[in-house]
Parts: C-alpha cells; structure tokens; sequence
RNA sequence: CGGGGCGUAGCGCAGUGGUAGCGCGCAUGGUUUGGGACCAUGAGGUCGUGAGUUAGAGCCUCACCGCCCCGACCA
C-alpha cells in the first residue's frame, strides 16, 4: 500500500478525547473512527491486523475440531424469553422492533440459537462431540463504552460452543479449546495469562480467562511467585495469615466514644488491625444482610453474591441499616439476630477479638467464635491480597493489572435443561447435553495489543498481527533516482510475500515521515534516500529499537525476512 | 444509573453581551529535504439542538441531545 493512496491519514494532535494509548493511538494513527459511543468503523490499517488475528482464530479452532458457521444476528426475543436471559442481559440487550411490530433481539451472544440448532441435529450420542464457532458482530448496549476498542456495544467476537455427551467430553473439549487459546495468543506474539475466573451469573463449574498484563487493564489478576497458580481476583484464595493462638479471656465492654472505622479502632486500642473484626453490610435483591470478616481483610463481592445467590448486591445505604436495627461504626455479629449473618472463615483464625458491641460508642473486647457470636454462613469471602501465601504452594501471590482477552466456560446443562437439548445415549436413554462456551473479542484483542506494546511515540506492533511488515520511507523523492529506486524495492519486496506500506509523499519531511513510521508502529522500517543509495544500500531499523544496519539493495529482501522472523 | 468534565473549521484550542479567531492540517505558487521546515496567497464555521431573556446571544436562562472520565454494572 502506497501511503498516498490510503483513505486515511495520520493526525498531528492526540485527539483530545482519548486518555488510554491504544484508543489515543488508533485515533491518531488512522486506525480506527468512532460513529457513536462504543460504535467504531475500522479502517484499512486497523482491519488489516484485525483479519490477521481472525486468521490465526480460524486456524486454531479449525486444528482443535471446530466447524466454522454464521448465526444470525437478529433474533427474535422468545427465543431470549425462554431461556430467561432476555431478564438476566436487562437493558445490555438491544432490541428493535421489525415492521410487525415484534421485538427482536440484535444478538449479544449465541448460545440459544446453538441450542436450537443443536435440537435439531444432535440426536444420538453418535453426533456428539460437536465444536460449532463463528466469527460475527455482537451488540451490547454496555453502561458505560469505554477506552476505544477495549469496551463497545459492536463488536466482533469468535464464539465457539462445545457440545458433550457427558462430563469426560466437555472436560476434553475445554481443555482442547484452552490449547487452542494458547496457542493462539502466543501465535499473535502476546503472552496472555491463563487463569481461574468467576463464572457469573449462567453458573457452571469451570470458567478461565485469558487476561494480557497491562497496566491499563481492568482486571486485576493474582499470580503466584512459584507455581502455575493464576486466577482472578474476583476469583482467588490467598491463604490468610493466622494469628498466634492465646487463651479465650472474658468478654468485656470498652467505651469508644466516636471512633468507628476500623483503622481508628485500632489505633484507639493500640492493636494491630487484624485483631479486629469488621462488619458490613450489604443489601442482596433487597434482603440487608450483615457481613463480617477480619479486620485486615477486604470483602469479595462477587464471591458474597455468588453465595447468596443474589442477583444484585450492594452496600446497604444508611437508611437500610437503620431500619435493620444495625448500628453503624460499632456493630457486630455478638448478640445480633433476625438478620442473615454471614462470616468469612478469617474469624476463625484468631481470638479475642475487638468487635463492635452493637450500641453507640462502644466496643466489646476478648470476642470469640463461638462462644460469644453464632453465624448463618461462615466461608471465604475474602478478596485475596498480594504478599499472601498461594493456595496450592508455599509461593506468594502477586497481583498484576491486565486486560481479558478472552473467557472460556463450562456451561453444562443450563441451557439443555432450559431449552431442552437432548440426545439419546447407547442403552436409548434421553440425556442433556452438556455444553462449553468460548469467547475471544477480536477488537479488543488489537487494542489489548497496543495498550501491552507501545512507547510514547506509537505503536509497537508485534509480527504477527501488524497491518503490514515494512514500513518504506522514501526520503528525497523528487530525485528520479531516488524514486524510481524506491518504486523498485516496494514493487520486489510484495513479490517477496512482504507485506509493505511505502510512504512515496514527496513533500513531507524526513520528521514526519519518521514519526509516522514510529506511530504505525510497523516490525521494520525500511529507508530509502540519497544517502542510501550512494552506498547502493538502504537502512533497516526493527521499531523499539534505537540501531539501524546498512543493507545493499540486492540482499534487502533476505535481510528483512531474517529481522522479521527474529 | 450516581458523580465530574466537555460540545466553536478536519484535529487541538481561545473567545465572559457588540464584525467568529489562533495553531496545526488542507489548496495554489515558490524555497527546502535524515526526526513534526520556511515564505506568500487562499478555501473552510447551522458556534450540538430547541425555546427564552435582550435593542443585540458563541457568551445569560431553561430544556433536550451527544461525547469523555470516575464509580456502579458487565454469560
């Protein structure tokens, strides 16, 4: 491609507007134009490395088994009323209503129409095991469309689904399609972290996120120091410190006169924070429910509403505590009843505690499980810290920000039960299918890239997914020599099988051009000049790196395959 | 949905009641040519939309729309 042909152009000024450098970068450099929040049109070099990435998806999920298909986006809702997810998706679903004034629905995800497909043609356990996956446009009406391409309401995704005949040929097909995944980011040239996530709502057993570490990510994930142990946050277990074992002593009231927050309580009473017990309280599908858990420690949420089961969960507002009898700054599990109490397993792991005493400006000292509080629920729900023992090893967890690139889950009969996909086994019994479910967001996948692999200048575009592989500047381009010398290598590299953008603009300057090449952010640039060509030779600098190597014009092409593949 | 910010030329911005501007980019001509050159001339604007206040509104008032950021939310 001849950058004076191309439909874009790069810009001068950041656009204002993007703070993450992907989306800042895309803008800047062409790639991307937005329509609407969260709506975007990809544009030639950006689509570019898109298909790339796409190639890469359809030949790994061709080599684990999958069959390529294409659902339809338009969907009509009954198909959403009767799985119940038409409630579950609420108003991220965007529907329209078609001349007849039927509501459809433009599809965020496509298991029901699977699970239709597949009551047609799974009948026996002789059709099974099956992986159909496509790569189409979904529509997310999100809340809130964020960071260019890393969250909007179209965009394209691989969805693969795997249907089993029992639990042995799901595990087989997940860890099939978890290979497949690997390999496929590593093909890309990005390092992405395999690890354990929650499953949400739907449920099932096994869900994994692929996350690519960056620091913009919003995800945080825990990694252990010493064995493959990696799950996220809203997922992880740290072993939590115990405390060293004392002698129960009696219970006593201690006057606190306004000190409510636990660092206060601690600092009042002149104790390390963990030995205190801290109370929250949370409001579940309208229920106040009142939460307990170290003092040191943070409440997970989503392991408290996966608990309880709730659809919605959040900090109950001081009105809710009020009418619930709870009192807030000095509250606590000792004496409390008529309300659900749920505590996380760290009360067990110390004694004597400082909790509050459920009247105003006082604590109780020496409180311990159970002799002096009962609870309804006593589990980890516990948010994991860095620093703290890995659950599987005697490693330390760390915690690193990243971007999910990718989620895998094992669904199971949710949606055989619900819509009733069977299939008849060897003895002529009717049995669920079993299903798996895999996403990767192709969009996000680019931007992931670029937030994991940039500079302050632009791009860094890792091989395997860059518009192109070469970046020609034609320096000095009204010299004919010069031209037609340039002209020359673009037209022998392409017969080479190397891709190149040339920009051939006579009258930008050696510093645009420059910073252009950094924007992009192309593997090699590749500069022709009359310096060069004294020399009958042209200069090759790999982006991200400050040296560049002379090479004579007749090897250019090996030289570049050897950078390239380096 | 809660909080904050912003809508003026393609991009970045100034303009606090009195002729709509600046930088970059764009066009033409000329001089330049290895890290965002220079000179000259020029094109380009429903000032987000609608009501209102005023003799007069880009600017004041109200409503709406859109976009960004934080949070909530996110099979």
């Amino acid at each position: 491609m001849r950058f004076t042909k191309l439909i874009t152009k790069t810009m001068r000024t950041d656009p204002a507007e993007a703070e993450m450098p992907s989306h800042r970068y895309m803008l800047k450099a062409g790639m991307i134009y937005q329509v609407a929040s969260g709506v975007y049109a990809y544009l030639p070099l950006a689509w570019r490395s898109l298909r790339k990435i796409e190639a890469i998806i359809r030949e790994e999920m061709d080599a684990a088994g999958g069959q390529e298909i294409r659902m339809p986006v338009l969907q009509p809702i009954e198909l959403w009323q009767e799985s119940g997810r038409s409630e579950a998706f609420g108003d991220t679903l965007f529907t329209l209503q078609d001349r007849r004034d039927r509501t459809m629905v433009m599809a965020p995800t496509h298991e029901e129409v699977i699970s239709y497909l597949a009551k047609t043609y799974i009948q026996s356990y002789r059709d099974l095991p099956v992986i159909p996956y496509q790569i189409q446009t979904k529509f997310r009406d999100e809340r809130r469309p964020r960071g260019g391409l890393i969250r909007v309401r179209e965009f394209d995704m691989k969805d693969a689904y795997s249907l089993d005949a029992d639990e042995d040929g799901l595990e087989a097909s997940y860890q099939a399609m978890a290979q497949a995944y690997r390999n496929i980011y590593k093909r890309c040239g990005l390092p992405a972290l395999m690890v354990e996530a929650d499953s949400g709502a739907i449920g099932g057993k096994d869900s994994h996120e692929f996350i690519l570490p960056a620091p913009t990510g919003e995800d945080t994930v825990m990694t252990c120091t010493k064995c493959n142990y990696a799950a996220n946050l809203e997922k992880a277990h740290g072993v939590k410190p115990p405390l060293p074992e004392e002698t129960p002593l009696p219970l006593e009231e201690v006057s606190t006169p306004g000190v409510k927050t636990i660092a206060e309580l601690a600092r009042f009473m002149g104790i390390p924070e963990n030995k205190t017990l801290k109370a929250v309280f949370y409001n579940a599908d309208g229920e106040v429910v009142f939460v307990t858990i170290r003092g040191d420690l943070e409440v997970n949420e989503v392991k408290l509403r996966n608990h309880l089961k709730a659809t919605d969960l959040h900090l109950a507002t001081e009105e809710e505590v009020r009418r619930a009898g709870l009192i807030a700054g000095y509250a606590s599990a000792v004496g409390l009843d008529g309300i659900r109490r749920v505590a996380d397993d760290s009360v067990l792991l110390g004694s004597n505690y400082v909790v509050g005493a459920n009247k105003p400006d006082t604590h109780l000292r020496n409180a311990n499980y159970p002799r002096d509080f009962q609870v309804d629920d006593l589990l980890d729900i516990a948010l994991a810290q860095a620093g703290q023992r890995c659950p599987c090893c005697e490693g330390v967890l760390e915690s690193a920000r990243g971007i999910e690139v990718g989620h895998i889950f094992k669904l199971g009969t949710f949606f055989s039960d619900t819509l009733g996909v069977h299939y008849l086994d060897r003895e002529g019994h009717q049995q669920p299918v079993i299903m798996g479910c895999y996403g990767i967001g192709i969009g996000r996948l680019l931007a992931a890239a670029i937030e994991q692999n940039h500079d302050d200048k632009g791009v860094l575009f890792p091989t395997p997914i860059a518009p192109y592989h070469v970046h020609i500047v034609g320096l000095n381009l009204s010299d004919a020599n010069v031209a037609k010398a340039a002209d020359g290598i673009y037209e022998s590299l392409w017969k080479e099988g190397i891709e190149c953008l040339y920009d051939d603009r006579l009258e930008e300057t050696a510093g645009v051009k420059f910073n252009d090449a950094d924007l992009l952010g192309l593997p090699v640039r590749l500069v022709v000049s009359q310096r060069t060509l004294k020399t009958d030779s042209v200069e090759l600098k790999r982006r991200g790196e400050e040296s560049s190597v002379l090479a004579p014009l007749e090897s250019v092409a090996e030289k570049l395959k050897d950078l390239l593949s380096a």
